[in-house]
DNA sequence: CACTTCCCATGATCCAGATCAATTCTGGCT
DNA sequence: AGCCAGAATTGATCTGGATCATGGGAAGTG
């Protein structure tokens, strides 16, 4: 909470734990993404590495320092907010109404539109890398880690995709796929 | 998109609808809320009143020099934005994780932090007006309607509220309504 | 007031996704 | 290489909430 930070390299996710032990995802954040600028004082939420990471870390207090020297940023921060906000709507929409395929399918081409690569620098273009495991993208879209497998290998079946490796797919029929996660 | 507004008086929903007909409420807006000031660009959400509503209406050219001139008020934006993200997230938690009864007993003490009077002076201290239809409560939490009354009706028999009308509740036993709500 | 309409409640049945239960893959280690 | 542990897939069954069906109330209208 007295921290900001901004991600330089690799992947953290964003969790909430309810008592029992259910577990939701409100979100992945990549390089470049800020972490604890939009959060309420008391954030409900934890922040946790999925894959070795680099954390560019500031002070709160020195942070709205130089914030206040300068205030194009404000500006700034507010987009970042209302950018964060629109994701999280999406998100609700996705959680509240729409199928375990589309779900799946909404994340795939979602991820894609992140245009994370492993890192490595050897995945061939076009490939996605899932940096996340089975367990992180289930508790992403409100879903158990059978139901993503099984939603992965029906679109597989279908010729939608190709698991090049379990955490590296590729787009084979795009337009159908976009078609299937708006419903 | 090119208008600001403050609502003074009514309640509005914010829902976005899948090609198919399907519905999901983003939130709902009370009195005292801004509506526009955090949308990206192209808002996939459309804003309805639900009950008769004031609106007061500031175009969005007028509003950013406003602001502009009044660098205070872009911290109070960005605090609202930030606001709205927590909101937004505490959805995600519940539409991802949480069961019918769960979200229901939720819904109910969101309200009744908002302290939202019906308006007409008359009510019962203590009492908390449910200004929307069982379908907006359904499509706000992604359940059906069925689901909604079924649950209220359980809350009800289990001693935790009283269905004072079908638009009025009161809080019986908020200490176990609050337990339930958190899973 | 009778009549219509829409909303809400409740009962009966169904099904998408959860849960339970094996395998099978994958990557790290010696 | 062989061995092990954790991750992923796949199959069988179960269940919470959806869907289908019906009846009861409240608000409006002539």
């Amino acid at each position: 909470a007295t921290y900001v930070y901004n991600l330089t390299s690799g992947v953290l996710r964003l969790s909430k734990l309810l008592p029992d032990g259910r577990r939701q995802i409100a979100g992945f954040l990549f390089p470049g993404d800020f972490l604890g600028i939009t959060m309420e004082d008391e954030h409900a939420f934890t922040a946790e590495a999925i894959i070795p990471s680099k954390l560019c870390q500031f002070s709160r207090a020195r942070f709205d320092a130089f914030v206040d020297t300068h205030p194009r940023l404000e500006r700034r921060l507010y987009a970042i907010a209302a950018h964060e906000l629109a994701a999280a709507r999406q998100q609700v929409v996705l959680l509240g109404r729409k199928t375990a395929a589309e779900r799946v399918a909404s994340f795939l081409l979602m991820l894609d539109a992140r245009r994370i690569s492993s890192g490595s620098g050897e995945e061939l273009e076009g490939d996605i890398t899932l940096p996340m495991s089975r367990s992180d993208i289930a508790d992403y879209l409100g879903l158990r880690i059978e139901t993503v497998s099984r939603e992965l290998s029906a679109l597989k079946a279908s010729r939608l995709i190709r698991l090049t490796t379990t955490q590296t797919i590729r787009f084979v029929d795009r337009e159908r796929l976009e078609q299937l996660a708006e419903g």
